[in-house]
DNA sequence: TATCGGAGTTGAACTAGTTCAACTTTTAAT
DNA sequence: ATTAAAAGTTGAACTAGTTCAACTCCGATA
């Protein structure tokens, strides 16, 4: 059943009872994407938090100077979040597109907001997760002050090969904010 | 008084009533340290989690190449946390060091998890903190990677100027993870 | 089976940012 | 007031990564 790998995540992170994770799973309503697709364009407002259950996205912005740069990437057992726009309903600056076709279990505002209420460990669950979150997002900024494109490059398809094996290197290059003409490269050259 | 700022600082995230506030204060123990001194060194255990009310700190790490890499600034009604050390108890990779006589509100790590017992609407202040955090981490990063030194430079002391005028040129170089003769010279040319 | 478009490769010229070393200015401690 | 140390400046040589354009190599679709 495709609830079970949303509830071994949140399990993860805080213990719940069968019945409590039931109430959570409750919340989230299944959805199918196709390959390309996307479940958000920058510009308009989001309107769900997502678990990707099967498939692989990738989490994108397009700068100023219209270049993508990819903020995550998000395979089976991942979080689809834009807080911003989520919780201040404002306009996203995000796109998120289906890499492939993927299932995903979707919550709104408005049940993300009822789930707060009803069951206030989820808060901690969130707590969490935001927590653990942060903590990745200093090391890559750190990482990217210290580290070399090649460095990155090999550390990247390292710690994330199943994500590796399923996406272009273009999409690599604007994970690392290299351009792929560089990142082809990288790969040339001899470790 | 001194919890004045911190029961501001709350009071944007959740609503609490001010006997709440008050408990929340409790656990908090008021610090002073003098310029140059170190509240938390690279490779030790992080036993706190801090609150600035006076004063200016930096959060570093000293990278294998030996330079210092700058996470944050935290000034007055800043926080001061190693998430990752104080969480889980191991090793810290930051160092946390005062730049001017400062004066902190620090909760330790047994009274942290006591707050969020006693309290649980604590649990949703640091969710909402986090999630803020994570947004701030992420549109850093994007800048990072889509913008120029210059243009992180400025837009640093335009967002920043408190900050900005607190600290050295050094240090805003090893924020913006450039050397601090390149930030020289962008200085130097005409806007 | 042809073809079209996107992904990847390569090279040459370029630029943003580094490195190192020498120097000046400011700050802090005695 | 003196001095030492740290911060900041500058220039010259360098390198990591960009840009652009031309080309190849698929994989999807008609």
């Amino acid at each position: 059943m495709s609830y079970d790998l949303l509830q071994q995540n949140i399990k993860k992170n805080v213990n719940l009872s069968a019945e409590e994770l039931d109430v959570v799973c409750n919340y989230f309503k299944p959805n199918s994407i196709k390959k390309k697709e996307f479940l958000l364009t920058q510009g308009s407002i989001c309107k769900f938090e997502g678990f990707v259950v099967e498939g692989c996205f990738r989490v994108f912005t397009l700068d100023k100077n219209g270049n993508e740069n990819t903020l995550y990437f998000a395979a089976k057992d991942w979080w689809l979040m834009d807080i911003d726009s989520f919780m201040n309903q404002t306009a996203s600056d995000l796109n998120m597109q289906a890499l492939e076709d993927s299932k995903v279990l979707l919550i709104s505002r408005s049940n993300k907001i009822a789930l707060y209420e009803s069951l206030p460990v989820v808060e901690k669950l969130f707590r969490i997760m935001f927590q653990k979150g942060l903590v990745s997002w200093q090391r890559r900024l750190v990482r990217n002050h210290s580290s070399t494109a090649k460095e990155r490059y090999y550390h990247f398809v390292e710690t994330y090969p199943e994500i590796s094996s399923k996406i272009t290197d273009k999409q690599i290059a604007a994970y690392l904010g290299i351009r792929h003409e560089f990142l082809s490269k990288i790969k040339k050259s001899s470790n």
